[in-house]
DNA sequence: ACCTCGGTTGCGTATCTTGCAACGGACGTT
DNA sequence: AACGTCCGTTGCAAGATACGCAACCGAGGT
């Protein structure tokens, strides 16, 4: 719709990816390094991207500033916050909130595990809806006809030997998860992690985002990762509390 | 340089300051609202923006997810966490760091305090040189030449009754820092907050970043300020030696 | 049912962006 | 020390592109 923008937000992408040389850049995204110097310059005026000496860019701090006002405007994550800390500290594991935005999964926060081994995923990374677990809680959470739809438009991409594959099993699937009121990701993303999930609850019972802890399969089995939906949903509660659930809701 | 990108850029800026109507936005950066719409759904498409409902558009996922590849690409932020996160539960106030960036301070990373007074400040944010202590650390760090150079293109804006408003002065207040090691802000940048500043060195004890406590004057007077400068000190030498300084270097 | 407000589209024009080619500065090499 | 190469930078001219206009649409509110 608006081509120079539209170069210039790809470039950022390809400058997250490592300071390069401005033909680089240019041939990355498919123009003439002169269009990427002057966008450069324009990006770099609003401190978008910083010049590290020379033949060096960065991403500059106008993105963290922005980033964290647009944390902050979600207030899931403020009200969430020391629930998930706690979480965290008292298990040791990986938790994320995550939220649903247009067919996909976003990572709004994320405390890192205590554990050497760490997961790919980073705050503002997208993940698709079939194979985590805030996925599903996300989906489960909204109308059936609603979810049907979602459904139905989700390209089943293969990660793992359990990953869903089909509409009629992931439907199945939330069902037992709107049921349960917790979700499970049994190694469907990653092959050597499973998760468990369980929704924050708003004002009136809406679900407002989806928390989760992340578990290696070496440190705990399936049974063992069963064993901490207590702890997860007690957390969740609390999170809801203070995100001003009243218990009562019409929301089951 | 390049003027769609340009406002679009400034566009963004709108926004984070609250979900407006396409009008306002177009006022706001003087143009007509189709070329605001056409802006946004270029920066929608790539996560830049997301509308919420009908009026109401707010910063996207891809804010955040770029912001933290770009912190993640700052190594001494990384090296300083732990020491500065455990300066932080230590005393409970507010522990900032920062670093330089033409001509200006830039935080890179803060620990709240645990205290109800609040300061305004966020990672990403930008502040004076001439008031702020992790400015003076900055400065102070560079060589004598550099020091003139920039205290004489400063706009010494007068924030408080203590603010340091000449470069005689100000150069005079770095040597003071050079020599003892930290910097102090005594309420030159806002009226109720103080603060301590000192350095975080590299391998060859060059200065990467500069890590401050902030305490309101309510909590500590100034002589309670000055007696954390041990525990801050500790704090960065152990944040520099992460950094991989190796404590002889030639810097100081 | 009307009116207002916000968002959306098609279109012609003027502007802005683009690519080219040539320059300049910094390294590194022979 | 001189040369060659690699990057970044500038001026210019051509044409694509983004812009503003005006009209349309849909939703709320009165």
């Amino acid at each position: 719709m608006s081509q120079s923008l539209d170069r210039a937000l790809t470039l950022l992408g390809g400058l997250a990816r490592g300071g390069k040389t401005l033909d680089e850049l240019a041939e990355e995204i498919g123009v003439h390094k002169t269009t990427v110097l002057r966008l450069l310059r324009t990006l770099e005026s609003h401190h978008f991207v910083r010049r590290e000496g020379t033949r060096h860019y960065r991403l500059g701090s106008a993105l963290f500033d922005l980033a964290n006002q647009a944390l902050e405007d979600r207030d899931v994550r403020r009200s969430s916050h020391e629930a998930l800390a706690e979480l965290n500290l008292r298990t040791g594991h990986t938790v994320h909130l995550a939220s649903y935005e247009d067919g996909e999964v976003v990572y709004i926060d994320k405390f890192e595990g205590h554990h050497a081994v760490r997961m790919y995923s980073r705050v503002g990374k997208r993940a698709p809806l079939h194979c985590t677990a805030v996925g599903k809680v996300l989906v489960a959470a909204m109308p059936r006809a609603k979810r049907e739809e979602i459904a139905r438009a989700i390209d089943y991409v293969v990660l793992t030997a359990n990953t869903i594959t089909t509409p009629e099993a992931y439907l199945a699937e939330l069902d037992q998860v709107a049921e349960r009121g917790y979700a499970v990701d049994n190694a469907e993303h990653e092959d050597f992690i499973h998760c468990v999930s369980a929704p924050v609850r708003g004002a009136g019972g809406e679900v407002l985002a989806a928390a989760s802890m992340s578990v290696p399969k070496v440190l705990l089995d399936y049974d063992g990762l069963l064993a901490l939906v207590p702890e997860l949903l007690a957390a969740t509660e609390k999170a809801s509390v203070h995100s001003g659930w009243t218990g009562n809701g019409k929301g089951q």
